[in-house]
DNA sequence: GACAATGTACTCGGATAAAATCTGTCCGAGTTTTGAGGG
DNA sequence: CCCTCAAAACTCGGACAGATTTTATCCGAGTACATTGTC
């Protein structure tokens, strides 16, 4: 089990945005330069991103994506679960009556989790990444 | 991100193991048919249980798998690195010079993840699963 | 009745493969700015 | 100077493809127990 590199991509773009450019767009070209990274597929991932309306895409010259108003209140969890979807990660595949123990277990871990990553606001780290 | 349907079977089989037959070995096919699911397939996560030292199997007629003495003390994170591996569950690719902030705060949060299965054992689940 | 040979019930592990997912490329279509040309 | 039209710079989104992972299946090999047969 292991997060993919989409989120990866994603999570740095939105970085670089908060930590850039709160109103001036920023291309797809600059981003994918900035991390190394093919131009095309991380397209893919911003497409996700403003799809979840973490942030806004400007088409035509001098356009690229934009962060929208509230990107102060953007945490970690929202961009993975833009990229990775709200599925929760574990699933019985067992017919035993209605509830399962195991995923009871597993799914209160998954909430525990979720909730220590909705409460990291992109902007934070991005503000610590400044300072240095 | 998703654990996988390995995972599911052995947090299962484990469950049975327990609640089960401390001593006598179960065999592959009792496992697979109380489970629902393909003997042969079964077969190979028990034995990266077996790999993981956290059953033994037993040889020849009669034969299957039992547990080992500590099983009390097996916990979900024990059953879930045996079979999904050790490795972090995010690697930054980029080289953005040595310390990556994404990084540091998705291990952190693997972390508490793997503390809280870490304290979850499965002889505990398995007696509340009798008791009902 | 004892002991060896054979059969049976198991696990073990490698080879194979279908299906899904991840990662990435390519290209055509739409949209906005920029720039050039004619009146 | 102004208006129009074309070119350029972008994103958007679908189609395609290679690599990897997941989820299996099949089968031969090895191992322990049970049974049979022979002396």
């Amino acid at each position: 089990m292991k997060y993919s590199q989409a989120t990866d991509y994603a999570l740095h773009a939105m970085l670089y945005l908060v930590a850039a450019a709160p109103d001036k767009p920023v291309g797809v070209a600059v981003l994918a330069e900035k991390m190394g990274v093919s131009q095309t597929y991380l397209s893919k991932m911003l497409t996700k991103l403003v799809k979840a309306g973490l942030i806004q895409s400007v088409s035509g010259a001098n356009g690229g994506y934009r962060l929208r108003r509230s990107y102060e209140d953007i945490s970690f969890l929202d961009v993975i679960h833009a990229i990775e979807g709200t599925a929760s990660m574990f699933e019985c595949s067992l017919d035993h009556g209605s509830e399962c123990l195991v995923q009871q277990v597993v799914v209160e871990a998954e909430q525990q989790l979720e909730q220590f990553l909705g409460n990291k606001k992109i902007a934070d780290v991005a503000k610590r990444m400044k300072a240095e």
